[in-house]
DNA sequence: TTAGGGTTAG
């Protein structure tokens, strides 16, 4: 090569260098990547050694340039995401290149900035709902990216060390526990446990790695408790028992929100408990943990110690301790917005609109922006809870009360946003003024100045589907429970399947919940199923890359159902085959369609493949849960045969014995109305249905969920049968109504025990026929069952 | 760095 060859080609490189640099000025960054990969090229071809390190260098100056503005902020949108995506292809560029050492390897803080970009854009991209259709161009998943720059900053491989051609060991001392916890929060907040696990055992096994702290702990907790997973929060706890770490306030409130989360109550008020009362707290064992080896001192509840404690009680308790609560908390001078949004979010649960309505009058906020900060722009801290109260007054189908929040609001400068318009849209819908829920899409876009998202309009079709107000006795009596939703018409779905289409011409990409819900309303409609249009739909989008269906869980385990409930086992049989790892609702789904079509071998050999042999043993791959029995009790009892109810009756002590499950509402509003026909309760299913009933004394009855049941009671009812279970919920008129006249019933016959958990009703005759038992005294039979009648809460007359 | 509050959902 001559001198004058050597010029140009330097020439040449500097040419495309500035081009480079004009191009990331511009923001061009695909182009300016090309450009950049062109000069690696160049670089790596010079044979002059010293100009090769030169252009080396320079090449490195052009990358560091390109990543540093690559992950730089904002990290939301489509374009965002490309952009990263490009720096994470020019890091991978640099290291498989061959430029001069120390050009081939990266800065550490490279590495640290795409780490930031990465982990916010995967929770942001989460949190928008984006597929599983992310790939970056070098089929590299943006998943695990976080977790292999963590494994390189540990190692060191491909880490530029400080002194170029250095020979000292890379020293990891440096990476910050916070680099840790960073990406450990984001798989935690993404609900990627697994990915959080990882990182975990990459920061225990590795030598100088920080050791988990209780910001770790709090970040895991966390993580668990949101996914409801009980059993590894209690994991959790026990190592870092085992590690000795001592929890500070923020380890103490995010392992109460995850009890909280868990159902978890008893463990929840334990924490509380010994927050509140230090010493004097009688949970020595707990005290034991918490307290400072060397201070002494137990970390004092604050407002969100009592925010998330106000939470657990609304969740499970009754009003009156929420309210015991709110009131203490007033007095200790810890209310805040939160505080108002928890207790409204409370008696609308209960149905209390009243009080969430004086709690409102008397709490709103006035707004201010100070009080917003860390929070979106500007928004009223109270909004949440006028959403929840107009969400609340729609679903009781009360439309009115519903708008009349939207007044209110306005009344009082809070502003909606984009939950409320959905709340309201679909309020509009599920009382069928499809119109004005189109209306309220356009009014929020061009007045409001929000969008739409996949969740509004999923919300619409869902409403849509629901049946609208005074249609709801014609329903029949397989609809009691929530677990049996209305079957939707055809015109019902055909107005769904065009605001699905309105959706995607507005540019809203419909996400798998939009296509579950489509799915199942095809294969549930009436008159008949359309379940051959469900497997089009899916098909067609799938086929313009609108949604991939492919191991999306939702999806199929929708088709499954879809496919079982139009009486198409093969279908099903199908679908269910392509889950590589079926979870607990595929499960469930695949059940329910064997069943539905007559196959009820096939699904108790399938319950057995997942679920184990039913010893409580661990060869089990998944745990059943209650609707997975509910599902193969019912077929038998439907089969109506001594034997299958003797399986049912088998399989319900399984249930309790071995997996420690107990039958919620749905189960026993399933039961009674299978087993109940023609107003007989036949002397087979007598077992079943009284200790079904008696275990399900303890369940907590929700105005919603009373409503419910007295729709099944209903059923039962107009069955001829006389069947009611006694309720402690006093706030129910009906319900008070019927138990007060069996109360005075009970008096008339001498019988006080009106708390044993369980009463036929009738007007003092039989109305429950035990076959073959209708001649003998009831407490005769009782006798001869080995019964104790008010003790095993079961009681004939 | 980490903790509390609203919409859809098999």
């Amino acid at each position: 090569m001559t001198c004058e060859d050597d010029k140009v080609v330097l020439t040449d490189f500097q040419a495309k260098k500035l081009t480079a640099l004009e191009q990331i000025r511009s923001r061009k960054f695909l182009a300016a990547f090309q450009s950049i990969r062109d000069l690696v090229v160049m670089a790596e071809e010079e044979e002059e050694e010293e100009t090769y390190f030169r252009t080396s260098r320079k090449v490195d100056q052009a990358l560091q340039r390109f990543t540093s503005e690559a992950f730089v902020a904002p990290y939301e949108g489509a374009a965002a995401r490309r952009r990263i995506m490009l720096g994470m292809d020019a890091v991978a560029l640099q290291l498989s290149s061959n430029l001069a050492p120390p050009y081939d390897t990266v800065p550490k803080r490279v590495y640290l900035n795409a780490l930031r970009a990465l982990t916010v854009m995967n929770e942001m991209q989460q949190s928008a709902g984006y597929g599983g259709n992310a790939t970056t161009s070098l089929g590299a998943d943006s998943t695990y990216s976080p977790f292999r720059i963590l494994q390189r900053l540990v190692t060191g491989v491909g880490i530029r060390r400080k002194e170029a051609g250095s020979c000292t060991a890379y020293s990891n001392e440096s990476i910050q526990e916070k680099d840790f916890n960073m990406v450990l929060n984001s798989f935690s907040n993404m609900g990627r446990m697994d990915m959080a696990h990882k990182i975990v055992a990459l920061q225990e096994r590795t030598e100088n790695a920080p050791p988990l702290s209780p910001v770790g702990y709090s970040i895991l907790v966390k993580g668990y408790g949101r996914r409801g997973d009980l059993r590894n929060v209690d994991m959790i706890v026990a190592h870092a028992k085992a590690n000795g770490i001592v929890p500070d306030r923020i380890m103490l409130n995010s392992l109460i929100d995850a009890y909280v989360n868990c159902n978890a109550m008893d463990k929840a008020k334990t924490l509380f408990d010994c927050m509140a009362k230090g010493g004097s707290s009688s949970h020595r064992g707990t005290l034991k943990w918490v307290r400072n080896p060397d201070s002494g001192e137990v970390p004092r509840p604050n407002q969100r110690t009592y925010n998330t404690i106000l939470k657990g009680l609304a969740k499970s308790g009754s009003l009156k301790e929420v309210l015991s609560m709110s009131q203490k908390m007033e007095m200790k001078r810890l209310w805040d917005d939160v505080t108002t949004n928890t207790l409204v979010h409370a008696a609308v649960l209960n149905g209390n609109f009243d009080l969430a309505e004086a709690v409102l009058d008397r709490h709103t906020s006035s707004a201010n922006a100070r009080a917003n900060r860390g929070r979106r722009r500007n928004e009223h801290p109270n909004v949440e809870a006028y959403t929840e109260l107009l969400d609340g007054y729609s679903k009781a189908s009360q439309l009115n009360n519903a708008l009349q929040v939207m007044q209110t609001m306005k009344d009082r400068g809070v502003e909606p946003n984009e939950f409320t318009y959905t709340c309201l849209i679909a309020a509009f819908a599920r009382h069928g003024q499809v119109d004005k829920a189109k209306k309220t899409i356009r009014y929020m876009t061009t007045t409001g100045g929000l969008k739409p998202t996949a969740v509004t309009y999923n919300a619409f079709i869902s409403a849509l589907l629901s049946l609208p107000e005074g249609q709801q006795d014609e329903r029949d009596d397989d609809q009691c429970s929530r677990a049996v939703l209305p079957a939707p018409t055809d015109d019902q779905v055909d107005e769904a399947i065009g605001i699905f289409y309105d959706m995607m011409r507005s540019g809203i990409r419909p996400n798998d919940v939009t296509l579950a819900t489509l799915i199942i309303a095809l294969g549930r409609c009436r008159p008949a199923p359309r379940i051959e249009e469900a497997k089009e739909l899916v098909g067609k989008l799938e086929k313009n890359g609108i949604v991939s269906y492919k191991n999306n869980h939702k999806v199929v385990t929708a088709l499954v159902q879809s496919c079982g409930l139009s009486g198409d086992i093969n279908g099903a049989l199908d679908w269910f085959r392509m889950l590589k790892r079926p979870d607990l609702v595929a499960v469930n789904a695949f059940l329910d369609a064997c069943c539905r079509c007559g196959y009820e071998d096939v699904a108790m050999k399938t319950f057995r493949h997942f679920f184990g042999p039913g010893d409580g043993g661990s060869s089990a791959i998944l745990q059943p849960s209650v609707i997975s029995f509910s599902i193969l009790i019912r077929a038998l009892l439907k089969k109506d045969t001594v034997p299958a109810s003797e399986d049912a009756q088998i399989l319900y002590i399984e249930m309790k014995d071995a997996q420690k499950l107990f039958p919620d509402q749905a189960m026993v509003d399933l039961v009674l109305k299978t087993v109940i026909r023609t107003g007989k309760l036949q002397k087979k299913d007598v077992p079943l249905v009284a200790s079904i009933v008696r275990d399900a004394k303890e369940l907590e009855w929700r105005p919603g969920q009373l409503e419910r049941r007295r729709r099944a009671i209903k059923a039962v009812l107009s069955s001829r049968s006389r069947l009611l279970s006694v309720w402690n919920d006093e706030d129910d008129d009906i319900l008070l109504r019927e138990i007060k006249s069996e109360d005075t019933l009970l008096k008339r016959k001498g019988w006080n025990k009106v708390d044993s958990g369980f009463r036929l009703w009738g007007g003092g005759k039989m109305d429950i026929q035990v076959e073959g038992e209708n001649d003998r005294p009831v407490d005769e039979f009782l006798e001869s069952k080995g019964w104790n009648d008010m003790e095993s809460g079961f009681r004939i007359f």
